[in-house]
RNA sequence: AGUUGCCUGUCUCC
């Protein structure tokens, strides 16, 4: 037992954690204690690695060793789980929480209320924050944030309003992000009068809109094409503290970029390096997929060869997107091409 | 300290 936990840390300690969590599992068929604080730092590190399965494995065994997680690490499995759509997993180890001596926190519930949400698992979602509720959880800023978007799809954007009004008689007091909750939902089902009054609440109540408010309004405005629209905000972008941001040029260019207007495109982007917004993979990631479109492969490779090498190297979406715009014009070979140097870059294709 | 809520990019489906 003592030199397998000498062997862990070494292991841990030399990032080696999938043969860590391996080493985990031999102990626990031979009955031996894991030492504690190793396999909290071990299972942190296998969620930052991705690999939620081996991290709840190995949390598992900590407890059934007579370990107690921290909250912050039960929290960070719960949320990998989530992540991965493994809601049953997630709410299994949520029942274990208590018993293993580490009771769940607002951060846990709203982890796995988001997790309903998202999984389209409306009425489990409410469900459990009522539960939450009964049993005398106060309201949180952020669970009302998740489920505001619930209200204004089922009952309206007035109702949704009242809302957040009950909200802060309540001393629950909206944010902006809560109001952008509102903003992004309204925009996406194109219904502008709605956002405009979502808008004019916040400003009612002394908040201001802010870059990404107006990155909101922005995409849904590219989707359809309005332009004249879409001028005006980036305008009043530049004029206000509220500047135009790299995901708002993303936007921009990548809105262009669908209606095929691509030097139109480019003009933002040599906005945005004169005005010393850093382009970042995103943006190069949606010019390489314009490229690709328009046929003109010679200036997409050579782009992608260009950001090889840089601060700002490929990844798994800039391979995708080239690979596949190759592909779409019949260029098998370009595209074998590019997938060796994928693999050559380290890149793992999905 | 580190874990939960708002905006952008590839493919598939629509």
């Amino acid at each position: 037992e003592e030199t397998n936990n000498d062997i862990l840390q070494t292991l841990c300690s030399k990032a080696r954690l999938v043969d860590a969590s391996r080493l985990i599992d031999v102990m626990a068929r031979r009955n031996q204690i894991p030492h504690f604080p190793s396999c909290t730092n071990l299972i942190r590190g296998l969620i930052r690695m991705d690999r939620i399965d081996k991290a709840a494995k190995v949390l598992k065994v900590m407890v059934m060793s007579g370990g107690v997680p921290d909250i912050i690490t039960y929290n960070m499995v719960i949320g990998g789980l989530c992540k991965k759509a493994l809601l049953r997993s997630a709410i299994d180890l949520l029942e274990e929480m208590s018993l293993s001596g580490c009771p769940p926190d607002v951060i846990t519930y709203n982890t796995i209320i988001r997790c309903m949400f998202d999984n389209g698992n409306f009425d489990q979602a409410v469900g459990f924050w009522k539960d939450q509720l009964r049993k005398g959880c106060p309201p949180y800023l952020i669970t009302y944030t998740v489920l505001i978007e619930l209200v204004c799809r089922h009952c309206g954007i007035l109702r949704a309003i009242e809302v957040l009004e009950d909200m802060a008689i309540e001393g629950c007091y909206p944010d902006i992000i809560t109001y952008n909750s509102l903003v992004n939902f309204s925009c996406k089902l194109g219904k502008y009068e709605d956002a405009a009054l979502v808008v004019y609440n916040l400003l009612s109540r002394g908040m201001e809109p802010n870059a990404i408010t107006y990155n909101t309004l922005l995409h849904s405005l590219c989707s359809r094409g309005y332009w004249d629209e879409i001028d005006e905000i980036f305008t009043i972008m530049k004029e206000t503290s509220h500047t135009p941001t790299v995901v708002t040029f993303n936007i921009l260019i990548n809105g262009l970029c669908k209606y095929g207007l691509l030097d139109r495109a480019i003009n933002f982007y040599n906005e945005m390096v004169s005005q010393n917004c850093l382009p970042d993979i995103v943006t190069y990631n949606t010019l390489l997929g314009a490229l690709s479109k328009e046929g003109m492969i010679d200036e997409a490779l050579q782009v992608l060869h260009i950001l090889s090498g840089t601060s700002c190297s490929p990844g798994l979406i800039t391979y995708n997107t080239v690979i596949d715009g190759l592909a779409k014009k019949g260029l098998m070979e370009k595209a074998k091409e590019v997938y060796g140097q994928m693999i050559e870059n380290g890149i793992i294709p999905d």
